[in-house]
DNA sequence: GCAAAAGTGTTCCAGATACACCCATGT
DNA sequence: ACATGGGTGTATCTGGAACACTTTTGC
């Protein structure tokens, strides 16, 4: 038992996980085993350890659930309103990450029934308030896409040009010009091609591109 | 005494006020009355409530300082390193709060020495990791200056186009075009002129404008 | 009448947008 | 040979930047 002269609220992180595959936004819920909100589905997440960061909570749950680790992670809002969870006051740091499409392998979920990947625009309905922390992570993505290099680390190592646009056309659900849009992300900078190309089918192979900061997320605005 | 099963860290609010004054952006700052830190100028902020939300706490704490109420207050980040305070793990959620220039008076601070407004410029040393929030917050300003209606809360209800420029010019440390200026905030359309003039001196009188949704925000690029 | 801040338009430039055809490959 | 996605350049538009003089007041 611990005691304290004062109450004290418990605290956990939550991961809104994305990624992009078959074309669309996903994102990582797992089932929830116990109460309250059994069976519901829920952001990974778990309580702070007392002698871990909270980024190095949040990664450890991330490779929990996911087995990655070494991906973006960005710390994204602190929920805490007293009625949040009705076991005891539990204030959340939300964080969110963004997994290369081919770095997906989900893990056996430990304390969970269930663990999937969910298109964001059919999302199940979620326990507690997670449906907000969701909704401003989306934001937060949608918004950093035009200012930063943050689309990159959706991709792996090595990707054309197109299906970096991809990134882009999925998240933003519009239609970018093709011409334009290699015009602009070439003169960042932030790109070097490889002397690979991809071959995928009965059309002209693709140059292969990689990040010369990988990791790194730059403002470009 | 309160007593829980697994340890849980204590959680706290700090809040870095912002205000204008003498040509200056200044933030208040308390001088800690007891240990850790005793002496050190340190950020205002307390222990959260069991029954209050994160930004309710933020606000008495502010009320406390200032006697401000219904100004401007964002939540910023929060920092949570396990050896942040020496006495216990303590999580804080930063706050930042902007004061209208007319509107700072100080209160008698309860648990604090002495309370001051210091010249972002010239801050002593803080306490704990006090000079971390603060370089956020003012990266946080300074973004949002650009791409918001936030300069405004910095305000009055009515006030000139000029001390609107001078609350730009103080916190980008740089000359603004007063034509450009003009024009642009105009186009906005989020102030509207009052009939009222201002007369302050030997020269000509400025026009009175006052915000169109006070106390909103909104982002306008 | 002079000092001091308020107020006002136009030109220029750079970066974003719109737009269509040829290329390399697999079948 | 044809279907498929890869790759490329120019003209136009638009929003931001630069820039100087007149107006109104108090003393």
């Amino acid at each position: 038992m611990y005691s304290y002269r004062y109450p004290h609220p418990a605290v956990t992180t939550d991961i809104v996980i994305f990624t992009i595959r078959d074309g669309q936004l996903k994102l990582l819920l797992i089932k929830r085993g116990g109460e309250p909100h059994q069976g519901r589905w829920a952001l990974p997440g778990g309580f702070v350890e007392m002698d871990e960061d909270l980024e190095t909570s949040a990664r450890r749950e991330l490779e929990e659930e996911t087995g990655v680790s070494g991906v973006y992670l960005e710390q994204l809002y602190t929920f805490g309103r007293p009625d949040r969870d009705p076991r005891e006051r539990v204030i959340t740091v939300a964080y969110y990450a963004l997994i290369p499409s081919d770095q997906v392998r989900l893990q056996a979920a430990t304390d969970a029934e269930a663990v999937g990947w969910f298109a964001f625009e059919e999302l199940p309905p979620l326990a507690f308030d997670h449906d907000a922390i969701v909704a401003m992570a989306h934001q937060r993505l949608v918004a950093k896409l035009d200012y930063s290099t943050i689309a990159f680390q959706f991709l792996p190592r090595e990707f054309t040009l197109s299906e970096l646009q991809d990134v882009y056309e999925i998240i933003l659900r519009a239609e970018v010009d093709k011409r334009n849009f290699r015009k602009q992300v070439l003169a960042l900078g932030k790109l070097v091609e490889t002397k690979k190309m991809k071959r995928d089918g009965a059309h002209r192979p693709a140059r292969l591109y990689r990040v010369k900061s990988p990791g790194k997320v730059d403002i470009i605005k």
